[in-house]
DNA sequence: TTGATATCATTTGCATACGAATGAATTTCC
DNA sequence: GGAAATTCATTCGTATGCAAATGATATCAA
């Protein structure tokens, strides 16, 4: 009987496994973040993604609180903090008080955060092309359509 | 002329800018997968996503070298010692010198550790179908498919 | 065989990332 | 108006993630 044979050949590969974490989107999703943040380490040196965010997202609205500023680049306070803290650090960013709403820190590009975002853009449309690399045009189409669904 | 009437319109929307954040692979990328480690925190609190990973690659291929398997689920030396040590200190994984070659580290799964890998299976398919829930299947196995190819 | 290289592991330092607790200020609602 | 709930920000603790430096061991090659 075929049943008989088939437990005879499952007996000679005991380490089958039905569950491959190659294959779990959580898996991939991770190694494919940890390249591009390789590939744009390699573009940008001296600033990280998460501070390029901060600094991209000022360009575009202007003048936030620091908590706004957080949930526009999808960072939580305490993080968000920190990113900020080191921008201020190196000048590119400047806080204030909100004059009405005294909870409120008001975080804005400096003359030279302006500079450095303007120069960087290139760079990171640079970053964001090869990070695209291994797909062609059409399947970068369909993937940051999906991509976006999960996000 | 609509030339000069083009300017005007342009003139009264200053702020328009030629880089979103928003539609970049890496902002998009890093989203998923804050909702990813999100849902699986939902599902598996007590471990972390990496402490599963070491766990589940060490179902899979038995004893290793902590080196050996860091590059099998895509961590640093310096990231899977960490990861190794907390979960030496909770039993999962016992640790060994390797007999000929003295560099080596042996890690392997404790009985409770096999236990428990086997226990967060099931979990673990349940989080993969959670995250790819706003897919089709269709959709899933297209973007399985892209995604493998930016990893 | 020994000197140069390479590999394995550890440590340090820095930067996210987030939960939880806290305090200050504001808004809501009765 | 005032208590309750909400919002903004900070701090603490824990856990990745990676570069760089270091030390121990192993391999390669002249």
């Amino acid at each position: 009987m075929s049943g008989g044979e088939l437990k005879l050949v499952e007996a000679e590969e005991p380490e089958e496994h039905d569950y491959l974490l190659q294959e779990q989107v959580g898996f991939i999703l991770r190694k494919a973040h940890q390249r591009h943040v390789s590939i744009f380490a390699a573009h940008i040196g001296d600033l990280t993604p998460p501070q390029f965010a901060a600094l991209a997202k000022l360009r575009d609205v202007g003048e936030t609180s620091q908590n706004q500023l957080g949930t526009l680049i999808a960072m939580d306070a305490a993080t968000v903090k920190g990113v900020i803290d080191r921008l201020k650090a190196r000048g590119l960013v400047e806080l204030s008080k909100h004059e009405v709403d005294k909870r409120r820190l008001l975080v804005n590009l400096t003359a030279e955060g302006r500079d450095a975002i303007e120069r960087l853009i290139p760079l990171a449309r640079e970053i964001t092309r090869e990070t695209l690399a291994p797909l062609s045009a059409k399947e970068i189409a369909t993937f940051t359509k999906l991509l976006a669904k999960l996000a």
